[in-house]
DNA sequence: GTTTAAACTTGATTTATGTCAAGTTGATTT
DNA sequence: AAATCAACTTGACATAAATCAAGTTTAAAC
């Protein structure tokens, strides 16, 4: 169960196999069916979520009921709200399941509580969110500095795995634009090819 | 020189006497004029800045030769081009001063060591990035979700200083709209008042 | 204090993207 | 396999925002 987690985490810190063992005992795993919520708007973040195995999205849905995709998060990555987890307040964001979903679930307490008990792990989260800030900082000037279609070919380039494992309507709200123009845009590329 | 810095500091951590005297040690004070470069694209981002006084902005240049504002940061921020400063490769953006400013500069081996030797830091920056990641997370939202009105409307909401401190064109970039457009949003808010 | 340059505003026009609607393809369920 | 539903495509049209250009205000430089 924890393969690809500890395989994620060796790829950031040191851990000992007394450390690997603690750092078990936080998490407690997790399946979620397809289309199933592990978190809806207007409740609290509990977890953090690592996803051993399938996909899961977190999306906000604004006052005209448009669905607005914040990330996806397959094997290896994590997923929450992050405002909500961190000040427990009420959640903005919708997480579900696109592909059935094995998770590691680590409570508000249980994060504060392994931070401190295994440094290391404060070092790994360190390092995760530095380059989380990096990713989305590039999605940001991509997005404040492209055109849609700009936009489209700069995510085939930095994320291929995306174009191919999401479904295209939830690629088009990731990049703010309508399915119909990333439709048209698409059959425009490989026309040019 | 680093009363702004340690009440930042505090408002996260607790810091010893002796914690913040080895801090210290790692970082050097650096004043720049307005309009000087801290950063310039194609050199390498070696150190972190943290802001005293004054007002930094980072921006890049698409092929069009326009400038899109990544950031900015006065009293009580950081600034850096992150992924280069991490990856040690060549930065995208130029980094430059709004109005005359006092850094503290930490160059890369001093920022890791720190962190090794004042674990207090480590814990610091994992706060500091976590509060980023929502922030980010928030300006892209509206980014991909609003139209040009709403995004400012937003902006004024979360970021009123932003408004008051930067000049208009800048603001405009920021938000990824032309200045044009942004000044005909800010006629038509005031007129409905 | 006058000159010069930069920032901001306003108007006319163009363009990219959104919206609405209908059709097609593909996937899921019975 | 047929039926049903959702995803994707395509076309016609509407609209928000960009572009281009001229004017005005404000700030900087001499």
């Amino acid at each position: 169960m924890f393969e690809v987690f500890f395989s994620q985490v060796k790829d950031k810190v040191l851990l000992s196999e007394a450390e690997q063992k603690l750092v078990k005992t936080f998490f407690s795993p997790k399946k979620i069916r397809k289309k199933q919520y592990l978190l809806q708007e207007g409740n609290i973040c509990r977890h953090l979520a690592f996803v051993e195995k399938g996909l899961l999205r977190s999306y906000n849905v604004d006052e005209k009921g448009i669905e607005h995709m914040i990330h996806f998060a397959w094997e290896g990555w994590w997923m929450a709200d992050m405002l909500s987890f961190l000040s427990n307040e009420p959640s903005t964001y919708h997480i579900d399941a696109i592909e059935e979903a094995e998770l590691l679930l680590i409570s508000q307490t249980d994060f504060e509580e392994m931070l401190l008990k295994v440094p290391v792990m404060e070092r790994y989260f360190r390092i995760l969110f530095q380059n989380n800030i990096i990713s989305k900082e590039r999605r940001l000037i991509s997005s404040i500095s492209n055109s849609a279609e700009e936009k489209y070919i700069h995510l085939t380039a930095t994320n291929p795995e995306l174009i191919k494992r999401i479904p295209q309507q939830l690629v088009a709200s990731y990049l703010g634009i309508t399915p119909e123009t990333l439709s048209r845009i698409k059959k425009k590329l490989t026309k040019g090819v």
